[in-house]
DNA sequence: TGTACATCAGTGAACGCGCGTTCACTGATGTAC
DNA sequence: TGTACATCAGTGAACGCGCGTTCACTGATGTAC
């Protein structure tokens, strides 16, 4: 299965840059350095394939976002540690991130399954009284907007890791203010989300 | 000049759920009706043409967000109007908002053109107090990717009206809220920037 | 261990369709006199 | 006003390249005996 990991790889590398449609089978091919035909060995066509390194990609951020969480309770420390989840994924596997991004649109709605664990926390953040949101369904969708905008800025501007640190602390305060924190405890819980991850 | 026009309407029309490289010339013309010829006498080439397509949303963009701020000078309300202008935008235009979306990456570094007002608005509240935010930098980007998901929610909802009044109304909530306006403030800005909208 | 055979990922030449692009031509409109 | 000519947007048939897809073949690996 080296040529099938091959052509996912090379996939992504040029999924980075440009959308399925403007990328020829002969690219990917070369790319990957293996024959046309075996892409059919592999991939019942274009479509195909890309949705296949998009569900790895997706895999991937769940993977980070689960570990991020694993344990902890508090809603808002949640949130933001989820925040950061992606945030590490986007550092660790930039092209991998600009793909999600470009396909970002589909999973904008907040009822897609990359969101589910989101409702849930902001929904016990709002019945414990921390988070003051005026409905589950617009903070969900004003987390989306928040996170997304993190992210494309971090790749796009190609930012290291402690300018996006800093980029992303500012931007978990702003988005605890929305949700009606006051800007202490905000800060506060933006560190603590901080110092927990990884250097 | 009534060829060209309706090439570039056939185009918006297009673009709004495909990539111009998912798109055939041959499929352009037919839909505009006209010879597949003419679509050489008017542009280079398809990219061309995807250009001079966004290039006329963003004017027409431009426009709305400018009528919705004339003459107002408070930042906070000039910010929330800037966003009525988009959903204003979004719900008389919707094809063109989503091709406006699916290009949206350009448009989300903080230098653009279409973010220079909203730099200004941010720099100006920031020095009279009534924002507080971490930085000119990150508000502008967290403004961005509110804006962004509220938009991308109404036109693929295809929310009417009054469903996209109610959610821009609690997200322009939420965002002053994170710009650092205390919640009742924040309500009433909101509500100021709604009546002025047009039914 | 050695031999014969089966399997199947991988190969790359070949094919033919559909695409972007060209171009000789048409016909409507404007202009000179 | 009428005539002759120039201009140029628009046309659609034609072309040929590059693409997605096919397929007969190769060679490595596994299995039976």
């Amino acid at each position: 299965m080296r040529t099938r990991a091959a052509l996912l790889r090379a996939g992504a590398e040029l999924l980075a840059d440009r959308s399925i449609d403007a990328i020829a089978i002969s690219e990917i091919v070369d790319h990957a350095g293996v024959a046309k035909g075996s892409f059919f060995n592999h991939f019942a066509d274009k479509d195909d394939f890309a949705d296949d390194i998009a569900f790895g990609i997706r895999q991937a951020v769940e993977l980070r976002i689960d570990a991020a969480n694993e344990g902890v309770t508090d809603p808002a420390l949640r949130v933001a540690r989820g925040i950061r989840g992606f945030v590490e994924f986007a550092l660790a596997e930039p092209r991998d991130a600009r793909v999600m991004l470009r396909r970002a649109s589909r999973a904008a709605n907040a009822d897609h399954p990359l969101n589910r664990g989101l409702r849930t926390d902001l929904a016990a953040g709002a019945a414990t009284g921390q988070f003051r949101i005026p409905s589950i369904d617009a903070s969900v969708l004003y987390v989306i907007g928040v996170c997304q905008a993190l992210l494309a800025a971090i790749v796009e501007r190609e930012l290291d890791r402690d300018a996006a640190e800093r980029l992303t602390r500012e931007m978990v305060v702003m988005l605890l203010g929305g949700l009606g924190m006051d800007e202490d405890t905000a800060e506060r819980v933006a560190g603590q989300s901080a110092v927990s991850m990884g250097s």
